[in-house]
DNA sequence: ATACATACC
DNA sequence: GACTGGTATGTAT
């Protein structure tokens, strides 16, 4: 069996007002709403869950013979992180797919797969049905294009910091053995993982169940992999002697993104290299031994990118003259923002790859992709994302520096329940935990929506 | 305005 | 032995 899941979410209003008492009222009227939902939900979830179980067992049964063929096409994330290069990928995705079996959260991938597929099948009949003067490049986009970059001309110089595999290795200092054996934070659900276990396939987002199947039957049995449950509170003190240390370097636009990911936004230092040199050894003194990787550029997006090529402890400078060749070079993967659907569009739709791909095919992108989508794409494609597009814009000049908020939520999984009671014991703290979220970052919101997972994985939304 | 999709760590 | 998270935002309808 599974879970399910119970979510409220609540956009803010346009402007954030101070109201102290006022905030917290807003939910408890809902609850009534709420609960004739959760009703509707849980009847249909039986129904649901039925079927879909009578069904599945039989397509599975007979077909052992392309289960790695069907890995592929799950496209169970390859291995596109730190540390897993050169890593027998097909072994891994079959035995992923083997281990999950028919669990509903693998038939929920399936469906989703399923969706994609269709739309990868609707682009292609669009662009079979148009004629390559529908998506030819004209000269008002290269205007654009060369905008963006002018644009971006006289910045001045981004820095992210991204820590080495943050939570393992505040777990490490205390367990330096644990260094060379597969080992991993988190248990049913897999955090993050050192860099043996990665040569294993072992990642974050990994189910625990898998994890440890990859470990044990890629080393025949001789190895075991070792969680660690996890432990906020430490990463917390950590990442606040991280951000203390950086906010040294840039006391202004220094940002915490992450508790283990931090944007900077300096001067055009003439010695940058060696300031961020020295800052990355600061912080490893710091707090005594956690590496991190950094990434300089014109853009955060192109220093986020550039901190993971030289990771674990190392960094990169991609200076403005070789920004472009940086991009053409880059799997579009890489690019935050473009997801595994993203990608498996591009590919199989326009048969693009890496950045080169991308801006010699910027009319066909134009053409297919919604117009947000397409001028993300194709910012990046010039190195300018990072500017009101789907990636979080820090502080870019003149976009009102984004730093609006627009919804808070609250979600939590548990094991299926159908007692109506019991459920609205759930719903009631996960509502105390909003409001009190609410009350201490004092904002009011207007609607609220209740989202509920069902044992199948399902996904219903009211608002 | 709401349901669903996508992405991130 | 089973076992797949939490938060924010964008887009289609």
């Amino acid at each position: 069996m599974s879970n399910s899941k119970i979510k409220i979410v609540n956009p803010y209003t346009k402007h954030k007002r101070k109201l102290p008492d006022g905030t917290e009222k807003e939910k408890p009227p809902s609850n009534k709403e709420i609960r004739r939902d959760i009703g509707n939900a849980t009847g249909n979830s039986d129904t649901n869950t039925n079927t879909n179980t009578n069904n599945f067992p039989k397509n599975t049964g007979s077909s052992n013979i392309n289960v790695s063929a069907q890995a592929a096409a799950l496209c169970i994330s390859a291995s596109d992180k730190a540390g897993m290069e050169g890593i027998d990928r097909e072994k891994i995705a079959t035995i992923i797919l083997k281990e999950s079996g028919n669990s509903a959260y693998i038939q929920q991938q399936r469906r989703r797969d399923e969706k994609v597929n269709e739309r990868v099948r609707h682009l292609q009949q669009r662009l079979q049905e148009a004629s390559p003067r529908d998506y030819r490049v004209t000269d008002e986009l290269d205007d654009t294009l060369r905008g963006y970059q002018q644009r971006q001309a006289n910045r001045a110089t981004c820095v992210v910091v991204d820590m080495d595999m943050f939570y393992m290795a505040c777990e490490l200092l205390s367990r330096p053995h644990l260094n060379d054996k597969p080992a991993c934070v988190g248990r049913e659900m897999i955090l993050t993982s050192n860099y043996v276990a990665r040569r294993y396939g072992v990642r974050s987002a990994m189910a625990g169940l898998i994890g440890r199947k990859l470990v044990e039957q890629l080393s025949d049995g001789r190895e075991k992999l070792i969680q660690v449950p996890s432990n906020f509170k430490l990463y917390k003190e950590k990442s606040k002697i991280v951000n203390e240390v950086i906010r040294e370097y840039d006391p202004h636009n220094m940002k915490a993104y992450s508790l283990d990911e931090v944007y900077l936004d300096i001067g055009p230092y003439l010695a940058v290299e060696e300031v961020v040199f020295r800052l990355r050894q600061h912080v490893k003194k710091a707090t005594g031994g956690l590496t991190c990787s950094a990434g300089i550029a014109r853009t955060h997006t192109i220093a986020k990118i550039a901190s993971d090529a030289n990771k674990p402890n190392g960094q990169l400078v991609v200076d403005p003259v070789s920004t472009l060749e940086f991009v053409r070079a880059l799997p579009v993967r890489k690019i935050p923002g473009v997801g595994r659907v993203t990608e498996k569009l591009l590919q199989q739709v326009c048969n693009i790859h890496t950045g080169l791909e991308l801006y010699e095919k910027r009319g066909l992108v134009q053409f297919l992709f919604q117009p947000a989508t397409a001028e993300f794409l194709l910012k990046s494609s010039v190195g300018c994302s990072g500017e009101g597009s789907s990636f979080a814009s820090f502080g870019t000049e003149q976009e009102e520096s984004s730093d609006h908020q627009k919804g808070i939520s609250r979600e939590r999984s548990f094991s299926p329940e159908s007692d109506w009671a019991l459920l609205n014991i759930k719903l009631e703290e996960i509502s105390r935990m909003l409001s009190e979220d609410m009350k201490r970052k004092s904002v009011m919101g207007h609607t609220v929506t209740v989202k509920v997972k069902l044992a199948n994985f399902d996904v219903l939304n009211r608002a």
